[in-house]
DNA sequence: AGTAAACTCAAACAAGCGTTTGATTCACAC
DNA sequence: GTGTGAATCAAACGCTTGTTTGAGTTTACT
């Protein structure tokens, strides 16, 4: 059974993290963790030490890869096209949304994202901004070559929109309820293409006087 | 003191508003609301019942007040000038921010309803949908006449973004630390006015193709 | 085979949770 | 004053929480 395909590590991960995004992380007791996991639940200390560290790692296991995957891409498209500013929006976009569609795990962690801004955990919160700043402050340089005469407060204003209706498009928290006959991929998709229109044009904006 | 001032049932949905704003409703326990509020625990259940009424009342004591101001000055504002998608923003946005300056309560109430969203909780969400739904399709409603020719789909996706981005401006969820010197009542003002510049270049920018 | 380390387990820990109880105080009509 | 219902109170209810314990099992290496 699965019981023998993965680590007791991976499936506290796993069951760790499709729970965190349906219940929050102060909603989701370890418990419930090491009971979907089919697994005791001391293996939660032994392998992860407490709960903090857990959630923690549910975010290390995907977060790296997104970020990498951000930052190849930002770095390809400016290599190809310099001044692109849709490319860079994408180079961002994306690979949310390509995680959000991965069947093979990651599909509830963009869910998982959208809690970790709701919930004040400050030591989360400290956490991201210290593991995954460089990023964002990747992404502000790129942009800023783009839309050029932008000040650094504009701009950093503007990157806020834009992850807060990434996170809130790819969470599914909207107003929008995927019509039948649209896949959750193409749904997805969609959101990722407006978006990237969306944000491409406010950024372009003219400044507020 | 203030404990003469207002009435014990006052007195907790203060509490209660602030604390689920920093901490989340489930995040929240009881005994912190009494104890801030100055008041007995059995307080809560005598004159609430229990903790999810709570909850909805917090939310709707503060969200009828700010719909209600939000549809009274689309209403103007289509009334003065019609097609002026500016102002159809600005009467979605500023009584978000107007609640979130109120220093008379409402200061905490915008990320209480961040939290709603996240938190899939989905009881409150129905609550949400059911009550305010209608306020949501006639900033639609007004939206499309300001951009013609943009399809329903987008038109909604895009008022998906902005909600996402207000929520998450106004929650100060993002990267943006107010620099010191600036109060938090300007910090917000500023948020407003670049998200509608923002967003309005978002709703005005060409269909996907 | 034997040993040491890595791991899993049932059981218990103190602490905190939402809720309830039953007595007590308060405000106000008669 | 006296009685009545509303409001408040300290205390306790049963339950769940994250974490720890110590004994047991499995795994890997000489």
């Amino acid at each position: 059974m699965s019981k023998t395909q993965f680590s007791t590590k991976e499936r506290i991960l796993d069951a760790a993290e499709t729970l965190f995004a349906q219940f929050g992380f102060g909603g989701t007791s370890l418990r419930q963790v090491t009971s979907q996991a089919d697994v005791n639940i001391a293996a939660v200390n032994y392998h992860f030490g407490n709960k903090e560290n857990l959630v923690n790692e549910v975010f290390r296991r995907r977060m790296d890869e997104m970020s990498a995957q951000r930052l190849q891409q930002l770095q390809a498209s400016t290599a190809a096209e310099p001044y692109d500013l849709e490319a860079v929006l994408a180079a961002f976009v994306e690979p949310a949304l390509a995680m959000a569609q991965d069947r093979h795990g990651g599909g509830a962690f963009i869910r998982v994202i959208a809690r970790a801004y709701a919930e004040k955990n400050d030591g989360l919160r400290r956490f991201l901004s210290d593991q995954y700043g460089h990023v964002l402050r990747e992404f502000a340089k790129a942009i800023a070559q783009c839309v050029p005469g932008l000040s650094k407060e504009e701009l950093y204003w503007r990157i806020d929109f834009l992850a807060g209706a990434l996170t809130y498009a790819m969470a599914d928290f909207g107003m929008i309820k995927r019509p039948t006959g649209v896949s959750e991929a193409e749904h997805r998709q969609r959101a990722a293409q407006e978006l990237i229109r969306f944000a491409a044009a406010g950024f372009k904006a003219g400044k507020v006087n």
